[in-house]
DNA sequence: TTGTAGGCGTTATCAT
DNA sequence: ATGATAACGCCTACAA
């Protein structure tokens, strides 16, 4: 019954002798451990962990003293020691952009919901949407041995496939910019939400519509463009390239590039935004210059974000399900981490949401459709 | 130079033999450890851990060969064996209500910031405003050993002193909702936020000063609600309580709430918001009844969330410096965690931002100042 | 049903 | 400057 290894408690009656001799108090006092639980219930520290585990095969009463005895000691056990002998630490590490955008939050939020319904905790890193960065971060949670990664907006493209040989850590990336055939990822139907809400102007009569961007390269961005274009072409409406400009995701690079557009000699009745935050900003410049909207200018986001429907006027976007889709990716992520190689790229579909920030295209020229 | 445990190399070559016969392949591959790369340099393995922490006790030549190999076989430091026998992680906890709340994401942010800056990783937990929940993350945390944890618009109380002596880790909270004398916190100066936002509607003229407050019971609500009360009554105007009413902390509540104070015989002509979502909702509900803002309504709100100033008129509110209090809470949590026992309460200066969601108090009836 | 022995991958403490 | 050895706290054979 007598520990090998001596006596070690630490803050527990019958305090090891030895200990002010040998230990230099390391930093945090130690909390009880199996061994200590073990030495007070007069047993040996396996039949405490079987009795913990709740295991049928330790005597009823046994695991009952065992089980009181832990919860009067306050003892929890060390995942970090578990986690290094059975090599899974059920945690996960979740890279985003910066948490306090509102699409990462979205993301997050549903990520640990199920993560933390399966007893799975989250680590959480930003990436400042810095590929370099992004790597460094993704190899620090390798280090920390996480079960599995989330990495949202990843930067990393192609670079990815030697990494993920590398770490050998199954990953799953949302709304990835360099989606690749080798990669699991969730991603929303870009093009396609671009396009209903480009038909969704044009069906209004705008004919002059513009597209404000993301300078930030974002195959997001690239897929949004294409979606408008083809809204356009499909309208027999020429795509009029000075009235494709970039933002950067931000209402303060919207502003910019909304004012240069109101200035120009031929105005666009109707913008498409890159996202929400763009059209806050683009809403801002416009009634800088004295327009209203929608009467002057119709104006489309995208994403769909908690202010869009509180906005004056509300504001027509696409709806992207982001909290949904950190679940996805979760779902999905728990089955690669359990074996499964199903997956691969899931699109989730987009939805139009119409409310009032769109309008008829003001008369101020004729129809040439 | 022989290993006493045997070769247990899984990938490399010289793979053990007994490996298949023993190991029943457990989940991960296992990635190499210290000692695989011991076996291939020809060095004991404390010599490799000495190589990689750049101990000058190593001949630099040694050291040298050491990391290279190191580094072709993608070797990368267990942090969970590491923490075993240090007994430190490098990781902190974080508990918020949701991290898609703006507030949170802000703090959040903060927090990340200032870890990573220190090679600190975060644990991110939801406790969605319920105390149990609450205290069971913490718990949770307190399990995977945390060097420390932060927890914002903590409701748990006087229950967390003996939650802290049980846990015995560094804790600080954020924006606590039971501030008590014995817990580390950082806190907005709630009540000259609130007073100061209401003296600005006094300054404006105006007498028939609403509060839509949270009904979640929050200190920090009723801290604002003082700072309206003081601010009334400093300047002579009689508390009405039927103009002091409850939303929930979001636009939903802040609607329901405006729409009956407009309803009312005698409506108010300013509104003073405990924050910027109950703000939106309530610009909302008196657009929705034909009045605008600020010429029949002024409003107030409170934080300053990054869409404030976007919107329409951009809002007058109390700024909230949220990211930098996450990164006061996480240099403190430093200080704490490295044994000084310094701070207590700090509380962060609120600043009253003017914008245009207020102005002077329309002429309804005449002043009684 | 319970105890003994060993190992997970590091760091720390001794020797040498 | 380097190596042997012993923890860290837990789990999992295997033996009793």
């Amino acid at each position: 019954m007598a520990e090998k290894d001596g006596d070690r408690a630490a803050g527990t009656p019958r305090a090891g002798i030895r200990r002010a001799l040998r230990l230099p108090d390391r930093p945090p006092l130690r909390p009880p451990s199996i061994k200590d639980i073990a030495r007070l219930a007069h047993v040996s520290h396996p039949t405490v962990s079987r009795a913990l585990q709740n295991s049928p095969l330790v005597n009823a009463e046994t695991a009952a003293r065992i089980r009181k005895i832990a919860a009067d000691q306050g003892y929890r056990a060390s995942a970090v020691a578990r986690g290094l002998v059975t090599r899974r630490t059920r945690t996960v590490g979740l890279v985003v952009t910066t948490v306090n955008d509102p699409f990462a939050g979205e993301v997050t939020c549903g990520i640990e919901e199920i993560a933390s319904d399966r007893g799975y905790a989250v680590f959480l890193a930003n990436s400042h949407a810095d590929p370099a960065r992004e790597r460094r971060v993704v190899q620090e949670l390798a280090e920390r041995r996480v079960d599995g990664m989330v990495v949202t907006s990843s930067r990393v493209g192609t670079l990815y496939l030697p990494l993920l040989k590398e770490l050998d850590v199954p990953i799953v990336l949302v709304n990835d910019q360099y989606p690749g055939e080798f990669v699991h990822s969730v991603m929303i139907a870009n093009l396609e939400g671009a396009r209903a809400a480009t038909e969704h102007l044009i069906g209004l009569g705008h004919r002059r519509i513009a597209y404000i961007g993301d300078r930030g390269g974002y195959q997001s961005d690239t897929e949004r463009l294409a979606g408008y274009r083809e809204a356009l072409s499909q309208a027999g409406i020429r795509f009029a390239p000075e009235l494709a400009v970039e933002g950067n995701g931000l209402p303060s690079g919207a502003i910019e590039a909304m004012s240069k557009l109101l200035q120009s000699g031929d105005p666009p009745t109707a913008v498409c935004c890159y996202n929400d935050m763009t059209a806050l900003g683009a809403m801002q410049a416009i009634r800088a210059r004295g327009l209203r909207v929608p009467k002057d200018v119709s104006v489309t986001g995208f994403d769909d974000l908690f202010f869009a429907a509180y906005l004056t006027p509300p504001l027509t976007t696409v709806r992207q399900p982001m909290r949904r889709m950190g679940q996805i990716a979760m779902e999905n992520l728990f089955k690669l981490m359990s074996g499964e190689e199903s997956m691969a790229q899931i699109k989730v579909q987009a939805e139009l949401i119409v409310r009032e920030s769109t309008a008829r295209a003001p008369k101020r020229e004729g129809r040439h459709g």
